[in-house]
RNA sequence: GCCGGCGUAGCUCAGCUGGUAGAGCAGCUGAUUCGUAAUCAGCAGGUCCGCGGUUCGAGUCCGCGCGCCGGCUCCA
């Protein structure tokens, strides 16, 4: 006679052990439609899970988080389902639920993109069927009968711990799965598959190449279509598309994942190096610059020689071997070494804006997110170990100034030791320690990742997320117990004696080329008046308002704007339209009336146009809006 | 690096089963002088990614490279 406590606390007794459907049938008709799986003292099960005992149940709906991923390992079934029916060789291996979907891993001849009508195709008619699916506790040595020509699914079950194992099935698909799933497969509503890929078995490159294909699943058509309509958007925000289209740099086949700047580009640059050292000036950091071709002595010395050589480039010169720098931390530490230090002088905050190489897989590179030269907005800071605390915390509120400036949020993450890992157990307790500590005075939520730092020393990384909701690693602040030693830095504490300086490196933006490309994206193209590459353009209406109009210009370059005119022979519709599409924040129409009265017509991107605006008021605004950096596009719009 | 897809004018793309390259936009020239998202006309523009091969003949078929895109792995 199981009694049943519901999320509300309302007990239910049952004569019999009731199913998670003969609940949800008992609260409401409406409930028992929409119920998926249930919870059951914490854990997840199927909703046809008999309930033998008192329990506490959850019942999970289309509406919970847990319900679609649910939903989604019960479409990966299908898709696979439907994939064995077309491709009778094909052999299952795993198909996970993941961020934005599923995917599953199968062993057969490589497929692509056209074939996805006709999978989808067959997807449809499994779930059109509404096939129960249904759970089977087997033992483990029946499954191993049962899978004896499968050898991935072997392979699994051997890994397994001895006992029952659960297979579902539903029509003429079983497969080996933990579960739990929905009750038919007519929940798996709006489908779609998305993209196909090579992936290797266990992620082993000496393995089987297996194909992964991707798919989505929604409970209705409408959130698949909000999800394809994201897609389009990241789509257009592409920032290779629009590096392009806005003129702002360039690839080469000459020199492959290394980017070209163009003028706009360098614009956009250098706003963002001016904005970084006005913050690290008052930040108190000083500046240096490190040479970027080194002796290998000296990466032998900082341990990349044994650690990082794969992804280094090299030369001889006159006999002697050299390595182009990957990190900028060896040639900080010479900088530190060259001369005495006091307790005075720490901590010590020596920033460089590094340009570092590193030879990455040809098939990684990506637009400006993944390059194969790129420049780091670096800083080491060198200090005693009771200033770690608070030094860490500076960092994290300067990652925060500066990541607000361009509007976006950020998630903290701390990084714990790794299994291969150097420097004794006090060691990094203590720097773990150190970074938790700053972190709790921070005050922010942080999510701990257990194993995951480097293996020098705990790290914290931030993460920031872009205006469609993406999220991007680029800040990091991280310990180094190594470096220190390794090049046996020194400061003289007050009693005289010779010290060993704790060293934390950090990044802000990262990568400048990948935080640029990640602007890009974030606003759509469309960057705000103080990142502008051209802030105005003036438009004379006709060609003899042409010589007013570069006077005009004039006056907005003496004002510090970037500004251009475009005296084309061209219609005025034509020149705001380009003007448009090249994201001009200001464009500026000059006519007889605007010569005339001293004044401005202005359309600002949000496509407003404002008549007769006072020079005075104009420059007042303008200028104080990008000496504030805001971000608005409707500058006038108070 | 591996798997799959792709590579035709500056850009976006067409080019059927092999018969010797085409459009729109951009560019140039000229006309038009325009009040807030494409004025009109003419002209010019191509080692069809590269190198080999098959063929009477290759943008098209085959092989090998290179680059790009989507993944795998790693990371900023």
């Amino acid at each position: 006679m199981p009694t049943i406590t519901l999320p509300d606390g309302t007990l239910k007794r049952y004569d019999s052990p009731p199913t998670g459907y003969d609940v949800a049938q008992g609260i409401s008709e409406g409930l028992a439609r929409e119920a998926v799986a249930l919870e059951l003292d914490g854990r997840l099960r199927d909703l046809h899970t008999r309930i033998e005992n008192d329990a506490r149940v959850r019942l999970i709906t289309t509406r919970d988080p847990e319900a679609l991923e649910i939903m989604r390992h019960t479409a990966a079934h299908v898709m696979a389902q439907a994939i064995l029916r077309l491709f009778p060789g094909a052999r299952l291996t795993i198909g996970p639920v993941i961020e934005d979907g599923f995917y599953y891993d199968i062993d057969m001849a490589p497929i692509s993109e056209e074939d996805f009508s006709r999978i989808e195709d067959e997807m449809e008619k499994i779930v059109q069927a509404r096939l129960p699916v249904e759970r089977r506790e087997v033992a483990k040595d029946e499954a191993l009968t049962l899978y004896r020509d499968e050898p991935y699914k072997r392979e699994m079950l051997q890994d397994l711990a001895d006992g029952t194992i659960s297979l579902y099935r539903q029509g003429d698909f079983t497969d080996l799965c933990r579960g739990p799933h929905v009750p038919h497969t007519g929940f798996v509503k709006a489908f779609k598959l998305t993209k196909v890929s090579g992936a290797y078995w266990r992620a082993d490159q000496t393995r089987a190449q297996l194909q992964r294909v991707y798919g989505t699943a929604f409970f209705s058509r409408k959130e698949l279509k909000a999800y394809l309509a994201f897609l389009e958007e990241a789509k257009k925000r592409n920032h290779r598309k629009l590096g392009e289209a806005l003129d702002l740099f360039s690839f080469h086949e000459e020199a492959p994942g290394m980017a070209f700047f163009h003028p706009k580009g360098m614009v956009i640059w250098n706003a963002l190096l001016d904005y970084w050292r006005e913050e690290h000036r008052a930040a108190g950091y000083v500046e240096i610059k490190t040479p970027i071709l080194l002796k290998r002595e000296l990466w032998e010395r900082s341990g990349h020689w044994a650690n990082y050589r794969e992804n280094m480039y090299t030369t001889t010169v006159d006999e002697t071997e050299y390595a182009i720098k990957p990190m900028n931390c060896p040639g900080g530490m010479l900088l530190y070494a060259s001369r005495p230090h006091s307790y005075r002088e720490l901590p010590l905050r020596a920033a460089e804006v590094g340009l570092v190489h590193r030879h990455e897989l040809s098939g990684v590179l990506s637009g400006l997110f993944r390059v194969r030269a790129f420049h780091q907005d670096d800083a080491h800071i060198f200090m005693t170990p009771d200033q770690i605390r608070e030094e860490i915390l500076g960092v994290l509120r300067l990652d925060e100034r500066i990541y607000h400036t361009f509007g976006l949020d950020f998630l903290l993450e701390l990084s714990t030791r790794p299994e291969k890992s150097i420097g004794s157990d006090a060691q990094w307790e203590q720097a773990t320690d150190g970074l938790r500590a700053a972190l709790e005075d921070y005050g922010r939520e942080f999510r701990i990742n257990e194993g995951d730092g480097a293996f020098y020393g705990p790290k914290i990384d931030l993460h920031i997320r872009d205006a469609l909701g993406r999220t991007w690693q680029c800040g990091t602040v991280q310990l180094d117990m190594s470096l220190p030693e390794r090049f046996d830095l020194t400061y003289v504490d007050r009693d005289n004696s010779r010290r060993r300086p704790i060293m934390i490196h950090r990044v802000i933006y990262g990568s400048i080329e990948r935080f640029l490309g990640i602007l890009i994206e974030h606003f759509a193209g469309k960057f705000p008046l103080w990142l502008a590459p051209v802030q105005a353009v003036v438009l004379p209406i006709n060609d003899d308002l042409a010589p007013y109009a570069r006077e005009v210009c004039g006056q907005l370059g003496e004002a510090g704007l970037r500004a251009t005119v475009d005296d084309r022979s061209e219609s005025l519709n034509r020149k705001v339209r380009e003007a448009q599409l090249q994201y001009i924040p200001l464009i500026l129409t000059v006519g007889q009336r605007e010569r005339e009265a001293g004044s401005l017509s202005v359309r600002t991107l949000d496509g407003v146009v404002r008549h007769g605006v006072t020079h005075a008021a104009f420059f007042e605004r303008v200028q104080s809006h990008v000496r504030q950096r805001r971000l608005n596009l409707d500058l006038f719009n108070d």
